[in-house]
RNA sequence: UCCGGUGUAGCUCAACCGGCAGAGCGGGUGGCUGUUAACCACUAGGUUGUAGGUUCGAGUCCUACCACCGGAGCCA
């Protein structure tokens, strides 16, 4: 698949520069970094930026990064021209270079593999580069997030968000499960629980929205089995390792299925994401130094008790906690550090959950609701559960909660039109790349993050 | 919003009881054919977050404000 896509840059770059037959006979191939292994002893093409150098006499070491991984170019003064050797020795960070030489096997170099140049153009000359190979602090590194996402360790983190996200989409889209995009804009609140932004739309108000569930409800009884994938918007002045603003969810929701069902699919995902990334993640994780082992038990069956059981956990650990209240991070932490694996918490009081939660006919105070809470202290990873699908049951509920009725005329349609039991859950994005990467603050996990105080860059 | 902490060179940080503003990295110049965050020598680089105050003297003590960090609440 590599060489076919470089193939097809190398037809392409050939293509546009009118090259006859015979001279791409005589072109060395580009190639990209990580497939470098496969090219030894070829003359071959790089493209891409100066990570970082140092020169030794006659000798000038380029750490090359193109995206794919970094190799080191070694320059000897022997074989380039005196000006162009001189010119190495003083690039700047991040200068934009294209080096054709010879991969060459030397166990010298990091990687084993190493690229002896022949010829180097300078694309571009970089300016002094900020971010050197020492330490930052985060907010400095905050500021430069458009350049900080260069440097490898940022690099691991989005290829595995790219693969956590690609792995939740091939889960449902192998289970049959039909992509619903749900709107941005909302005229009013979904959840009715946390604070909203606000925007002006045309001559009226729309908020942004913080979940795509009640879209997806409707979705569900179109397609049956439904899934979005978009950001969500909190205005909550949250202040911890664990929020943003501007997160991304991705919320399956089905029909004609139950809690247990809804648990089962939530188990199976988070046990197919986990081991997808552990299969082709591998260099990244270990870029990040994460214990792999404690991940490789993720694998159904999850943990499932109560929220009265979880309870009992945290009065057993001593903990400052009142009962009928929602858990706080601190007891979400001691909870779940009883566990190996994910541990799934059922039936928490409906008082403390959304409108939507269907109750429990055994418990009426009980909500038929699941939280998902990650290992190591991550928290929360995923929220659902069984939606009321009685129209008169949610009227109330509605009422109880102080929401506008008209505003969910629309909802309510479809507990009169074939309403039947359904199920379905949201998963954080940003906290299960955080918990799969062992990161010790969310807003590593998001190429741009926003939080209270930060919407720059 | 509340509680706690930090703010000194481009970056990361020192500066003892209030007494000459420092180092490493990065930048510049020079040296060396195997460096892995190289090394060696030399060199430039400062309104100590802002505004007041106390003092012979303030980076250091006091007041207010600003910025950021950590935590709480709220939540995924």
């Amino acid at each position: 698949m590599r060489r076919l896509f470089s193939s097809y840059l190398n037809y392409r770059s050939v293509f546009n520069s009118r090259k006859t037959r015979k001279d791409v006979k005589d072109m060395a191939k580009q190639v990209f970094i990580d497939s470098a292994a496969d090219y030894l002893g070829q003359e071959v093409v790089i493209n891409g930026w100066l990570y970082n150098k140092t020169h030794k006499g006659k000798l000038a070491f380029l750490m090359i990064r193109d995206g794919t991984g970094i190799i080191q170019a070694v320059v000897f003064s022997g074989n380039v021209s005196e000006e162009l050797f001189e010119q190495c020795i003083h690039l700047p960070q991040e200068s934009a270079l294209r080096v054709t030489g010879v991969l060459k096997e030397d166990k010298r170099a990091k990687g084993g593999c190493e690229l002896q140049v022949d010829t180097l153009e300078i694309i571009h000359i970089a300016e002094e580069y900020p971010i050197t190979p020492k330490e930052h602090g985060t907010d400095f590194l905050m500021d430069h997030r458009h350049l900080w996402l260069r440097s490898s360790r940022q690099h691991a983190i989005m290829k595995i968000r790219h693969q956590i996200i690609k792995a939740c989409r091939d889960y449902f889209d192998g289970l049959g499960f039909t992509l619903i995009d749900a709107p941005i804009f909302t005229p009013s609140v979904c959840e009715g629980t946390t604070t909203l932004f606000e925007t002006d739309y045309f001559e009226s108000k729309a908020y942004l929205t913080q979940s795509g569930q009640l879209y997806m409800e409707a979705a569900a009884m179109a397609f049956g089995k439904v899934y979005c994938f978009g950001p969500t918007f909190r205005a909550e002045k949250s202040k911890t390792r664990r929020h943003l603003t501007e997160f991304w969810m991705i919320e399956p929701e089905m029909a004609y299925c139950d809690l247990s069902q809804d648990m089962d699919l939530a188990e199976g995902m988070i046990e197919y994401v986990v081991q997808q990334v552990l299969e082709n993640r591998k260099d990244e994780l270990e870029t990040l130094e994460r214990d792999t082992g404690r991940l490789e038990k993720i694998v159904r069956p999850f943990p499932r008790i109560t929220y009265d059981e979880a309870v009992q956990i945290l009065h057993e650990a001593n903990a400052e906690f009142k009962d009928g209240d929602d858990f706080g991070g601190g007891d979400e932490t001691i909870i779940s550090d009883k566990f190996e694996k994910p541990v799934m918490v059922t039936h928490y009081p409906a008082q403390v959950k959304a409108f939507y939660m269907k109750t429990d006919p055994a418990k009426p105070d009980r909500a038929l609701c699941v939280d998902m809470l990650a290992p190591e202290g991550y928290g929360e990873i995923i929220g659902g559960g069984q939606r009321e699908d009685n129209l008169d049951i949610l009227l109330t509920r509605i009422k109880e909660h102080n929401l506008p009725a008209d505003a969910f005329k629309w909802y309510l349609d479809l507990r009169k039109y074939g309403s039947v039991p359904h199920a379905g859950f949201g998963l954080g994005i940003e906290r299960t790349v955080a918990y799969i990467c062992g990161l010790q603050h969310i807003r590593e996990t998001i190429p741009f993050p926003r939080t209270i105080y930060r919407l720059y860059p």
